[in-house]
DNA sequence: CAAGAATCCTGTCAGC
DNA sequence: TGCTGACAGGATTCTT
């Protein structure tokens, strides 16, 4: 599911339903997700008191009293129950359960189970193995077609693979960096070296907005997809190549030479992209 | 070293 | 209505 501007919504969500509020109650239901939970992390919560929020790349970190910041990945399948506290069942696939002084109720929810959840001392968050080698968040201003091109320099992989390297930037994901590149008119294919210049300043913004407005959507729903609010977000609406194989491409509407959107498998996932359009 | 493959896990959907 | 296989928003870890 989540991309930078899922779990932006997600956050936000957690924020205005946990921060201030003190978790009163605290249950793991498995041994952990991709990792095993860090020990003493129902204890740890047990009692805490939920300072702030903040995001890195796709990773949720929740500030707790004296210390320690709760870092959360949604993985692939990862989502939050958030309702009024209840005394049912705990469920399916909800791996941990949090409960406020307010009476309300959160549970982190991932079938798949790629997700993970660790405890990080605040002071030395971005110092935790996960966080350490990411590369410049996208909606920085640190992150320019000037500091991309440097990082894409000498890469001879595929633009497309390169975007997904949360080293080289961090946050996208699959469906934002197809979109991306269709705003950008570049191909998915050419190699990441060549994206410098003209490409790069053309790629740059066009990255800036695919997740700004999608920010502004709620995220993009897929499946059973939903925001902590219970609504959906609805940037899927707004896809221009994503999922839609065989498609016409809007910028070729009736053009006869045009195929429409061709999907191609790159680094063993699904790439969209009109080849007309994008080189 | 960089790049590609294998891997973790469950749910859904298309096709037979 | 089953069953099977392909595929899914990720990213680490292992192999070339």
């Amino acid at each position: 599911m989540p991309e930078l501007p899922e779990v932006e919504t997600v956050m936000r969500g957690l924020r205005a339903r946990l921060e201030g509020r003190v978790i009163v109650r605290a249950a793991t239901h498995r041994a952990g997700m991709r990792w095993a939970f860090p020990p003493g992390l129902a204890a740890r919560l047990t009692g805490a008191r939920v300072e702030s929020f903040r995001r890195r790349a796709k990773y949720i970190l929740m500030r707790l009293d004296g210390g320690a910041s709760v870092l959360i990945h949604l993985g692939m399948s990862g989502r939050m129950n958030i309702g009024p506290r209840h005394p049912n069942a705990i469920p399916a696939h909800e791996h941990l359960t949090l409960e406020t002084d307010d009476g309300w109720r959160v549970g982190f929810v991932d079938p798949r189970r790629f997700g993970s959840i660790d405890l990080v001392p605040t002071e030395a968050e971005d110092a935790h193995r996960l966080l350490a080698g990411l590369g410049p968040e996208p909606l920085d201003g640190g992150f320019t077609a000037a500091s991309l091109s440097a990082s894409l320099a000498g890469k001879r992989t595929p633009i497309k693979a390169a975007l997904l390297d949360q080293r080289v930037v961090a946050g996208l994901g699959n469906i934002y960096v197809c979109e991306a590149l269709f705003r950008a008119r570049l191909s998915p294919r050419r190699s990441a070296h060549t994206v410098a210049g003209a490409r790069a300043a053309r790629l740059v913004p066009e990255i800036k907005a695919t997740l700004t407005e999608a920010i502004a959507a709620g995220g993009s729903s897929l499946r059973d997809y939903v925001r902590p609010d219970g609504e959906l977000g609805y940037f899927q609406h707004a896809w221009k190549v994503y999922g839609r194989e065989a498609q016409p491409c809007e910028r070729c509407p009736g053009a006869p030479a045009c195929p429409g959107i061709a999907r191609i498998v790159q680094s063993a996932r699904s790439t969209f992209f009109c080849a007309r359009t994008q080189r």
